[in-house]
DNA sequence: CTGTTAGCGCCTTCAT
DNA sequence: ATGAAGGCGCTAACAG
């Protein structure tokens, strides 16, 4: 299949016998142009259905008004929703997006990358892979000079603009919470060890343990490794310890949810015998029989933060200075963690 | 924040001493080259992180090797499965990916058009947006001859080609489920009426009843706007019908899932008095309680072959004559509609 | 007020 | 085996 012709300023330029140039000046409205003569031009270029070419543009000014994006996966509802966010406020400002994924491989990341680049974005912004362990891509990036921001699953040592979330004071919150309603002992259920959002949640967690002087004990604190398997394993261990924890706070909500189904298998009854509640506030957490409590990220508006601060220090109106914004979560007590009626 | 400049093959070639023809022709690894000299600038480029400008590249051969996508939301999570599936295999195929969403908006997806046809996109997958009533835009890339499908949300008319699900089909399967689990007299809640889904899922839903032998009931044919209270409002109308009927099959499952929850608050059964199913199999139908009988739609599977037609059809692999490829969809059961034991 | 020229980065004749 | 020239579509500096 042949792809139809694109009308170009030649053609307007030949059938009127004017120069290039002067299609071009009016269809930029320059006020050096002759009424008449603008006024032809724009009629013209409108019935021949002209449309700018914006490769010759971008290649000529050297800008693309292009952003790339990356993210570990586009079918989670948390990711979907910050490219939600970050498209709905590039498009207020002029700006293209072009989205790809990582499926969580660095090998996909740095590949990302690399083809974002040779289409000559303007800037990026990247979400790290769970795999992503070394970060020789990210320097080179910085090194060559071109701006981007990491959101949400950040790096600390890159020294570039970052907006996170307050994953430690989440994780306080809920587990704060369930101390309130009577928890005692409750189990923490990790992610992969090197994730940042699994330490920092742990922080969290410890923290609000801390202050209610319960110390830390290791034979409670879990780590899956995310598959359902996994999920299932420390859900399985858990139910069967003596005694039991009376409280679990999973890292995220796919976790509680997998442990609860489980649960619910093999007649666990969730808050009654114990209480659980996960972290993000996925669509599936409000659903789930009983509700689930967990911490609620809000990430339209981490998208929206990320690219507004991004096209802000690309255009001047921000210093270069990296920042790190960090959101604040937002505890949703539901039924999973109702011990008091 | 100024982007870091990129090296070009000019650069290269004043450092070496050769013309720019002969940096391109090394880089393509030209037979007519010495080897020496090629040797030496392939070196070279490595060494001064030479990465080829798309741009110019696409300017000169008036191909992107970018694809534009419009779907109505990427938050859905059947949505993001679709550009998934396009995603991967595009970039299998040395395609890039811009994505736009319409947010159900006709007017943002005319200007996500505009965006992608001036950036030069090679071909666009759009899916249409719930508002898309008239056609002039699709008509329009049709006489430019821009190459484009659509799927999912289709429209017949346009003489393009098309990737859909049996919807007819899927909704025959979820009724005729039902009715041999007992039901006898069960509602349709459909979606807004010139819906495409709305109109061929009710058809799949009357041909399963005419093959019982069951006669249109039109009081039992619900209509809501997708929104919470609409749902909520069918949900109680047919909660409140004397006699009640036994089963309800829901347009789309987020739909379902508001009705269950409902009824729930109102203390109506699911399954034991009234059985309740869903279209699409959204991760939330698998865990409510009870568990959603639903219809599934392989969306990363839609996307691949969406991608994949289109990009045949651009390569001259596949014939430009449109073509309709309908995927089957397939019932997945649960205890939502579990009358028998 | 308008045309000519040059150049963004790359590739492809054509000439040597 | 290599260089020079021209052009993809557009814009901006310069020259009338």
């Amino acid at each position: 299949m042949k792809k139809g012709h694109q009308v170009t300023m030649k053609e307007i330029a030949k059938k009127l016998g004017v120069s290039v140039s002067t299609i071009s000046r009016a269809l930029k409205d320059s006020p050096e142009l002759h009424p008449e003569t603008k006024r032809k031009i724009v009629e013209m270029a409108k019935e021949m259905n002209y449309q700018p070419n914006l490769l010759a543009q971008s290649l000529r000014i050297s800008r693309t008004k292009t952003l790339g994006v990356i993210v570990p996966e586009i079918t989670s509802h948390f990711f979907a929703s910050c490219i939600s966010g970050i498209q709905d406020f590039a498009t207020k400002r002029g700006y293209n997006v072009m989205i790809c994924q990582s499926n969580e491989f660095i090998d996909q990341e740095i590949a990302n990358i690399r083809t974002l680049v040779a289409s000559q974005v303007d800037a990026l912004l990247i979400s790290l892979s769970r795999e992503t362990n070394h970060f020789e891509h990210l320097f080179d990036l910085y090194n060559r000079e071109i701006p981007f921001v990491l959101f949400d699953r950040v790096q600390e040592d890159i020294p570039v603009s970052k907006i996170t979330f307050n994953d430690a004071g989440g994780a306080y919150q809920v587990t704060h919470h369930m101390l309130e309603q009577g928890c005692r002992r409750i189990a923490y259920v990790s992610g992969p060890e090197d994730l940042y959002i699994s330490k920092k949640r742990k922080e969290g967690y410890l923290k609000a343990l801390d202050e209610y002087g319960i110390t830390e004990e290791e034979s409670i604190i879990k780590v899956t490794d995310l598959t359902l398997e996994g999920n299932r394993k420390v859900a399985k261990e858990i139910a069967e310890m003596k005694p039991r924890p009376d409280g679990v706070f999973c890292m995220i909500d796919p976790v509680a949810v997998d442990v609860l189904t489980y649960w619910k298998s093999i007649g666990v009854k969730v808050p009654e015998e114990i209480c659980l509640a996960g972290f993000t506030d996925n669509p599936t957490a409000a659903v789930v029989e009983p509700p689930l409590t967990t911490v609620s990220q809000p990430g339209y508006e981490m998208g929206r933060l990320a690219v507004s601060h991004l096209l802000d220090q690309l255009e001047g109106l921000a210093s270069d200075d990296p920042i790190s914004i960090v959101l604040e979560t937002t505890l949703v007590p539901r039924k999973s963690t109702q011990k008091k009626h």
